[in-house]
DNA sequence: CTTGACATTAGAGCGGCTCTAACGTCTAAC
DNA sequence: GTTAGACGTTAGAGCCGCTCTAATGTCAAG
C-alpha cells in the first residue's frame, strides 16, 4: 500500500505520515523497487491507532507511544493507560470549555458596550481619567 | 517606567513586551542613560490596549494593528472594527465549543467501553475481523 | 513522447510566546 | 570599596504539530 492511499484511507495526509516517520514515531516501512514506501497491514493498523488517538487530541508523543505499545502486542496495557488518560483529558476539556464560556461572556459584554456607544472601559482609558 | 514594572502592571511579561517590539508591533520606547527602556504613559496605554485585545484572543497582528490605530487618535475606527471582529470571534468560539463538546462525547463513550472491558472499536481492529 | 499525478528529500514557516546564554548595571549592605 | 542579588540588554533556539516548498525522480495512460 502506498503512502497516499494509506493517508486517504485513514483521513490524514502523506505529509503527516512522513513527518511521523522522520521524527521516529513510526517505524520505517518497506520500500518498493522504486523507493516508494510500501505499507503492510500491520503498519496500517499501527498508524490507524496513532491517528485515532490523535483525533482524541492526545499529544503526538503519547499517541505514538501507545501505538507502539499496542503494536508490540500489549494492547491491554494501552487500554489501562487510556482509562487514566481519557479521564484527565476530560477534566482538561472541562477547564477549556469554562475558559471559552468566560471569554464569550466578556465578548458579549464588550459587544453590548460598543453597540451602546460606550467606551470599552477595560481596554481604553480616558486621557484625563482620574480613576 | 521600566519594562518589568510595565509588564507586571499589565499582567504580561518583560519577555513578551520585548518580543512585540522586536517584531515591530510596538514602537521603540525611549532609553535611559543606562540603555534601559523607559516607557511613557502613552506607551503604556497603547500596550494596555494591545494586551487587552490579546486577552480577547484576537490574533497578535490584528491586536497590534488596532492598538496602533487607536494610538494614532482613531479609536473610533477601532470601535467600529471591533464590532465586526467580536461578532466573528463569537461565531468562531461557538464552533470551537461545539468541537469540544463533540470530543468530550467521544471520550465519554470510549471511557464507557473501556470500563466495560470492550475493545475500543474505532481505534483497534481485530486481527481476523472480516468487516 | 508528453502530460500529469504521484513519489522522494531536507528544510523553512506558522503562532505566540518562552527560555537561554552571556553579558552589563543598579541598589543596598557590610 | 566591594560584593551579592535583582534587574536590564541582545540574538537566537525551542515548543507543538503539522503544512508547505523546492528541486527532483518515477510511473501509467493517451
Amino acid at each position: 500500500m502506498r503512502i497516499s492511499d494509506l493517508a486517504t484511507s485513514l483521513g490524514t495526509t502523506a505529509h503527516a505520515i512522513r513527518f511521523y516517520e522522520r521524527n521516529g514515531l513510526l517505524p520505517k516501512p518497506a520500500r518498493g523497487h522504486n523507493g516508494y514506501r510500501d505499507y503492510s497491514d500491520a503498519d496500517a493498523s499501527r498508524l490507524r491507532l496513532l491517528v485515532g488517538l490523535r483525533q482524541l487530541d492526545l499529544p503526538l508523543g503519547q499517541a505514538a507511544d501507545l501505538a507502539t505499545l499496542c503494536a508490540a502486542g500489549r494492547c491491554d496495557e494501552v487500554s489501562d493507560e487510556l482509562k487514566l488518560v481519557l479521564a484527565e483529558k476530560r477534566r482538561e476539556l472541562a477547564r477549556r470549555m469554562d475558559e471559552l464560556r468566560y471569554l464569550d461572556g466578556r465578548l458579549a459584554h464588550l459587544a453590548g458596550q460598543l453597540a451602546a456607544g460606550e467606551p470599552p472601559r477595560p481596554l481604553i482609558m480616558e486621557k484625563g481619567g482620574r480613576t
